[in-house]
DNA sequence: CATAGAAGTGTGATCCTCTTCGTGA
DNA sequence: GTCACGAAGAGGATCACACTTCTAT
């Protein structure tokens, strides 16, 4: 029985499948490979004669193993603590904020992929089993984590076109779609869904285009999710051009689908409208929009209204423990944030995930250098900074092929004659030992 | 050391799911 | 204008093949 999900946006029944041993299984030599899907599609209790397909790849163990090296290089940042309870990161005044009092991060800091996505990893809820030593492919088969659900892969991409800042950051990195990928997972499980009134939002970021998917934004089922939601209305005057690594596109983040019920809410969240500013939603609704605009907007807005009637309801029915966010439309609780000062704050700080280490002589990517550089022993985060560097080294020579264990098997197998891709007999085969006898 | 059987190698075909779009009610 | 349905396409995962090498007995 095999009970992992896909990572790529599918999800996948459970399989009852009771396979022979390979070692007395005899391949099927059908003379069609289609010959799988009558094998399998009848009946869910199958008998096959197969070898077990392997598991089907998860794309979040690097994320996951990012997460927990960036909360070790980065605690005051990544703490732990405040994933313990994703709610308490919702909060207005827990750790992360008090970090920069007043302000917040200017976002355009996040220097690369492994940062900012990070924020949301439910690091302290989960054994660290699931990060080995080895630098895994993020490919390689993983074991469900609380922090992956199958919507990211898809929201992924469409975050990512709109974080155009994110491109210009590009670092020495061969592979780096795959490293896209992570980031943009980070950032979708911050983003997740959005159940403010999204009218304006999605007259203004729908843009009358791209098939609508905006509908699902507030098809989260539960009740909760109200409340733990995030996502930033990237078309609320920010012309775009707001370096915000909050990427939405086609009108906005998706739900969380096929999310596992029991463990979806454990990723902490940040309630957008908590470090918004304050939009006059009159004053955008009454904005005149483009006709085409207009129309996808309407079209969304009755569904929207539908499932925030039903959200209401729903949380209505929630004891108020569970509900300890407040509705946005509240006054008073929204974080009052001056983007300005914010960014007049930081113009002469470092960026805390900058490459360039303060004080460094070392320029550029020297890992080793800079490594030697350290005090490892020392109590001003010695340690820190070398983890740091380790896991930058190490996600750089990250390999995101195929391993070849064995080199000499890839070589016999190019030079094995194919047809169509299999691999055929060759015109006078022989039998191992002659064949050995003819190579000798 | 000999033997049997498992492991592994590359690539095209196929399967499967999801998304997008068109059509009709 | 809305909704449901189906087709088409995209994208990713898996399979099948022959033969050599590795490993356990």
């Amino acid at each position: 029985m095999s009970s992992c999900f896909s990572g790529s946006g599918r999800t996948y029944a459970f399989e009852l499948d009771i396979v022979k041993s390979p070692s007395t299984s005899t391949r099927t030599s059908t003379s069609s490979p289609s010959s799988t899907l009558s094998e399998s599609s009848n009946s869910g209790l199958a008998i096959s004669t197969r070898k077990p397909r392997t598991p089907r790849k998860r794309p979040n163990q690097t994320y996951n193993e990012a997460a927990a090296l960036l909360s070790t290089a980065y605690p005051n940042i990544f703490s732990t603590k405040n994933f313990t309870n994703p709610r308490k990161f919702t909060k207005p005044h827990d750790s992360f904020l008090d970090q920069s009092a007043e302000l917040l991060l200017p976002f355009r800091v996040i220097d690369d992929g492994s940062s900012g996505f990070l924020i949301g990893e439910p690091i302290g809820e989960k054994p660290s089993s699931q990060f080995e030593p080895k630098a895994l492919i993020s490919f390689e088969k993983m074991c469900q984590s609380p922090g992956e659900f199958d919507s990211q892969a898809n929201s992924n991409s469409n975050s990512m076109e709109m974080c155009g800042s994110y491109h210009h950051q590009d670092e020495d990195f061969d592979a780096e779609s795959i490293l896209d990928e992570e980031i943009e997972e980070g950032i979708d499980s911050i983003m997740g869904s959005m159940n403010v009134d999204m009218d304006s939002v999605d007259e203004s970021n729908n843009g009358g285009g791209g098939g609508g998917r905006g509908g699902q934004m507030n098809s989260n089922p539960n009740p909760n999710s109200s409340n733990s939601c995030y996502g930033y209305p990237m078309g609320l005057g920010f012309g775009g051009k707001f370096e915000f690594g909050f990427g939405l596109r086609r009108g906005g983040v998706r739900p969380l689908r096929h999310v596992d019920d029991g463990n979806w809410w454990s990723f902490p969240t940040v309630d957008v409208l908590e470090i918004s500013p304050r939009f006059n939603k009159s004053q955008s609704s009454s904005t005149p929009a483009p006709a085409s605009v207009a129309s996808a907007g309407k079209k969304k807005k009755k569904k929207v209204e539908k499932l925030s009637v039903l959200e209401a309801k729903a949380a209505a029915e929630l004891p108020k423990e569970t509900n300890p966010i407040p509705k946005a439309e509240e006054p008073g609780l929204m974080l009052k944030l001056d983007y300005e000062d914010v960014l007049n704050a930081w113009s002469d700080k470092a960026s805390p995930f900058s490459e360039e280490m303060p004080g460094s002589d070392v320029p550029g990517n020297d890992v080793s250098a800079r490594l030697a550089q350290i005090d490892l022993f020392s109590d001003a985060g010695g340690l820190r900074e070398a983890s740091v560097l380790r896991y930058k080294e190490k996600r750089r020579t990250r390999l995101f092929s195929k391993k070849i264990r064995y080199q000499v098997r890839k070589v016999n197998a190019d030079r094995r004659p194919r047809m169509k891709g299999r691999f055929v007999r060759r015109p006078h085969s022989s039998t191992n030992g002659q064949r050995q006898k003819e190579i000798a």
